[in-house]
DNA sequence: TGGGATTACATGGAATATCATGGAAATATT
DNA sequence: AATATTTCCATGATATTCCATGTAATCCCA
C-alpha cells in the first residue's frame, strides 16, 4: 500500500482552505476515501490526519456503544468528540477548522508531513524545531548503539 | 460507515427547538432513519443519543422479553422505560423533552458530541470540565503506560 | 540533451448552495 | 375558544462549488 511520506508546506488562504497535497490525495483516493479526519495530537502541538477506516477500526477495538459498561474508554471519547471529518474540495483542498488553527498558532502556511500510513499537520516553526530535536535524539542514540532508532514512534 | 465525529454548539429557542447538526443528520439518513432516540446516560450528566438501530441491537445483548426470566437487568428496563424517540422535522430540529433539560440545567444552548456509533448532548459547561478531565487522565495515564496503543501517540 | 510545449498543481476570487435560527401560519388538543 | 404543537417560510451567516491564473513540473521531439 502506498504510504505517506515527504514534507511539503502549502498556503492556508483568508477562508482557512488549503490544498491537501496532490500526492497525500491520491493515496486517499487509493484507498476509496475522499475526506480525512483530523484530531489534535496527543502533546497538543501538531494536528493528526487519517482516513475513516483508520477511526473505524478505532471505535471497533475500544467496542461499540454500551450505556452501562464503565470499561469503555473515555479518552476514545474525547478524541471522536475531537475528530473532524473534512471532505476535500474539487480543487483538492480542506478547510481546517479554525480551533484547531488557533490551539497551534498556525496562520497564512502550514506543514503536512507524512507518516507512512497517516500525516501530521504542523506549524512551521514547531516543525523544524521538532525535527531538530528528533536527529539529535537519534544522533546521541547511534552512539550509544541504537537500532534504526526513529522507525516506530515520534 | 460513517462515523457521528466532532462536537457542535446549537441553540435551543424558547420554544425548545435545536437543530441536529447537519453531518448528524445525513448520517443518520445514510442509515435509515429519520428520528434519534435519547436517554439520559449513565453518570446522568449527559443525554445519549442514537438511532433506533443501535437501541435495538442493545435490547438484544440485554436479551429480549422472557416472562420466566428474572436475570434480565433492571438497569435494562429503566433505560428503556426513560428513553423517547424523537422525530427531526422538516427544518432539521428536534425538540428535547424539558425533563431532560431541566435535570441537566440546560439552558439556551446546548452541545452535540459525537461518540463513532452514537453521540451525546451536553451542556456546554458541563461538557468542557469534562473534556479537561478526560485528557488530564489520560494524560498520567500515558506516563505509567496507558492504554489505546498508538492511536493517538503523537 | 536542450528547450519549447503541455500538463499538473496550488492559489485567489466570485458565484452558489447549505445551514442554523427566528418568527408566522396552520393544525391539533383539551 | 384558548393553548399548545407542528409545519411553513424568511434570512443572515457560513460553507461549498465554480472558474481563472501564475508557476512549477513533466513531456516530447528535433
Amino acid at each position: 500500500m502506498a504510504l505517506f511520506l515527504s514534507t511539503h508546506t502549502n498556503k492556508i488562504d483568508k477562508k482557512g482552505r488549503v490544498s491537501v497535497p496532490a500526492r497525500f490525495r491520491s493515496i486517499l483516493t487509493e484507498r476509496g476515501y475522499g475526506a480525512i479526519v483530523l484530531f489534535p495530537s496527543f502533546e497538543g502541538n501538531a494536528i493528526n490526519a487519517c482516513d475513516m477506516g483508520v477511526m473505524e477500526g478505532l471505535l471497533e477495538r475500544i467496542g461499540g456503544f454500551d450505556p452501562f459498561s464503565e470499561d469503555r474508554e473515555s479518552d476514545a471519547d474525547v478524541l471522536m468528540a475531537e475528530a473532524t471529518e473534512l471532505p476535500i474540495d474539487g480543487d483538492g483542498r480542506i478547510i481546517i477548522p479554525l480551533t484547531m488553527l488557533e490551539q497551534l498558532g498556525i496562520e497564512g502556511e502550514c506543514i503536512f508531513a507524512g507518516r507512512g500510513d497517516s500525516f501530521q499537520i504542523w506549524r512551521p516553526a514547531d516543525f523544524e524545531d521538532r525535527m531538530k530535536a528528533v536527529k539529535e535524539r537519534a544522533r546521541l542514540k547511534r552512539s550509544s548503539g541504537g537500532s534504526l532508532g526513529g522507525a516506530n514512534n515520534e
